[in-house]
DNA sequence: AATATATTTTTTGTATACAATTTATAAATA
DNA sequence: TATTTATAAATTGTATACAAAAAATATATT
């Protein structure tokens, strides 16, 4: 049996077992409904009990286990996660607007452009990374930390809903840098709450059927 | 020694110990910077310290404890969470002009008047509440959450920031409860994110000192 | 066969012991 | 005296054992 963890690691095991026990869950290697059982994990990484019951607490906290399961979103949770996120990701388009630097700027532009031209792993990957620069551009810690969190929670629904490519979706995304580029706050902030809206009415209708 | 906790309680060890450990930061009885000691708050609630460490980690992500500290939050802490207040308090006055019933607008203008003729305990208790109940009329669980979290936090600050009686709070109070009685959305939103503001400037005079 | 009840098994909650680490204190050196 | 360095004390991290609770299975009853 190989063990994950190695006993001259540095840092407590709690902190190690989370972050894989989170990757298992984001990768999809335990996919939502899965049952978590202590024991269990704690044998196949090696470990006791206890470092795992604190890393289970942690992915209660953060929403990604659910009464011992890999958290299942429903339609509500979706529309609630999505009631926040456009706020919050709209005030952050506006300080892109605002505040970014031309290079950063054209940072976005070439997440644009591998939207069109990219292998579906790097088109996913440069939407992600669009809609991070523009939330870090809010410079707000606390903000970042909540769209984070949501953002991995709605991550999990990426097998059953394929959002990467999506009709209009690297359009939308244009369009903002578009108004982010000409400075334009106000427009940035509606047409990320209005893309961001387009995204839950996608995610609602793949979910309702 | 009288022991908190009864063996014959229902709910498990850990939930008991973190609400009371809870109460005990945000009444002040472990004031911000305390040194939480596993061992000593386990002796003084007559457990051991597995339901003890359980709580203080939940205590640490709600982000009342940091690191093994009761927080004291700082200005630029102050700032960030403000700045998701602004955009989710903002957006429940919309809703609570946009949807809350005749008569729960009338308990927000008992709230204004107690503020004005109440005492110290009864004004805070009418101001929470006319925070709460707007921040209720978002319908939205998540976003509740989050700004129950953040007013925790801020709640630690009531001794050394006594902001019931800050001047014009009841008249801002007063100009919010108008504009949702006026079914007035987005005046509403405005004017509560002028008073949040105001709040935020209030809490920065009187910390930069 | 369906429902209820008892029994077993699994899983979680809690206490405790000890190891690893951190923090505080004392001693030594410049 | 101030600053290291060594030592001791306090505190946290981890493993383990057992009790309590929950879940699953089998048995009995209608």
């Amino acid at each position: 049996m190989k063990f994950v963890l190695e006993s001259n690691s540095s840092r407590p095991a709690y902190h190690h077992c989370y972050e894989i026990l989170r990757d298992k869950i984001l990768n999809g290697e335990l996919p939502g409904g899965t049952k978590i059982v202590e024991e269990k994990i704690a044998a196949e990484l090696g470990v006791s009990r206890t470092p795992i019951r604190d890393s289970i607490r942690k992915l209660e906290y953060e929403g990604l286990i659910v009464k011992k399961r890999v958290v299942n979103p429903t339609e509500k949770d979706l529309r609630n996660m999505f009631g926040v996120r456009l706020l919050l990701e709209g005030y952050s388009a506006r300080c892109a607007a605002n505040f970014l630097k031309e290079n950063e700027i054209e940072k976005l532009y070439e997440y644009v452009e591998i939207g069109r031209r990219g292998t579906k792993e790097e088109i996913m990957s440069a939407n992600e990374s669009f809609h991070n620069d523009i939330v870090k551009a809010s410079n707000n810690p606390v903000m970042i930390d909540i769209i984070d969190r949501m953002q991995a929670i709605i991550y999990l629904l990426r097998k059953t809903v394929v959002i990467y490519n999506r009709p209009h979706l690297i359009d939308e995304h244009e369009e903002i840098y578009e108004a982010i580029k000409a400075r334009d706050g106000e427009r940035a902030e509606m047409l990320m709450k209005k893309h961001l809206e387009m995204d839950l009415n996608f995610y609602l209708h793949v979910m309702g059927r």
